[in-house]
DNA sequence: GGGCTGGATTTAGAAAGCGAACCTATCCAA
DNA sequence: TTGGATAGGTTCGCTTTCTAAATCCAGCCC
């Protein structure tokens, strides 16, 4: 079990820390969940409020906000005998989220699934066996969850 | 690169994806700011609320909601001399989102750092040299971005 | 008993979410 | 050249949620 000791504050006060940083920037339900279908290719307004069923004043803010922070790139679009019309894609920033979202689908796989068997998963190129999010050290080799140490700086 | 390919819908579904239950759940600010005080080791109300900084009343709603999905156990604590009160400490389930929150700080690390050192890393136990969350084959070896395949139950 | 302390609820005002209708620019067809 | 269809986005009221501050409540201490 690896109990965490106590502590009554935590190491790095929430306004340096990029992990808050990153809940503020992405960490809200319609955010998620347009980075969710963004990673499965989703791409137009439209589509993505017909994926989410969320108000459009709220997609068209969100997106903008992702816009705004690199994590999605505006760019034009022109399918034959249409206007041309924005697109959103994913840059490097937003695509560098992907295991970030797959570790968590996982999860949501292990624990809220309810014994389902999860409706998609996750395979190394011609290889059949599912992969799992981990952490691994400078040569790739996996490090258990107990053999973590946090170390601060300075 | 690696451009993902459009699509107008994503293949699975929000209400049947493990990944939206997953948002639904924790996808919200308060909720990941309080899993994160916690995964460094705050346990107790008054501890979270002066991390964070959060309405008492938002704070008390969030930790009963992570208590009934069974991220959070209750127990009673008692310091010597004080009246016994309750202990928010992570269960199995809680513990799990490790990985997900590390990989989550390195991202915010590499993107929203802005150049500074990270205030905090990880490394493996008896080592000098830094982790980070990535995924893995059944033998735990690292299998990179690029080579993750997404496969459809059915 | 009376103050202290740490969890937790109440209340009223501010912010964000919501659904539906509307606006706008372009392409196509008549 | 006018009219419709279409996709992206905004405007408009209404409801829900968030927020801050005060209050409550149960023990433990003296």
């Amino acid at each position: 079990m690896s109990q965490i000791p106590l502590v009554r504050r935590s190491p790095v006060p929430p306004d340096t820390c990029n992990l808050a940083k990153a809940i503020d920037l992405i960490g809200d339900r319609w955010t998620l969940l347009i980075l969710r279908a963004a990673l499965y290719g989703v791409r137009r307004f439209d589509d993505f409020q017909s994926e989410l069923g969320c108000p459009r004043t709220v997609l068209s803010g969100r997106l903008k906000k992702l816009v705004d922070a690199g994590l999605l790139t505006k760019k034009p679009y022109k399918a034959p005998g249409k206007r041309a019309r924005p697109e959103y894609v994913l840059s490097a920033i937003g695509l560098s989220l992907r295991p970030i979202l797959i570790g968590l689908t996982q999860w949501g796989d292990a624990w809220l699934g309810q014994g389902e068997a999860p409706p998609i998963s996750f395979t190394k190129a011609g290889s059949k066996s599912a992969i799992r999010a981990a952490f691994v050290d400078v040569e790739g080799r996996e490090v258990r969850p107990d053999q973590i140490r946090p170390v601060l700086r300075g």
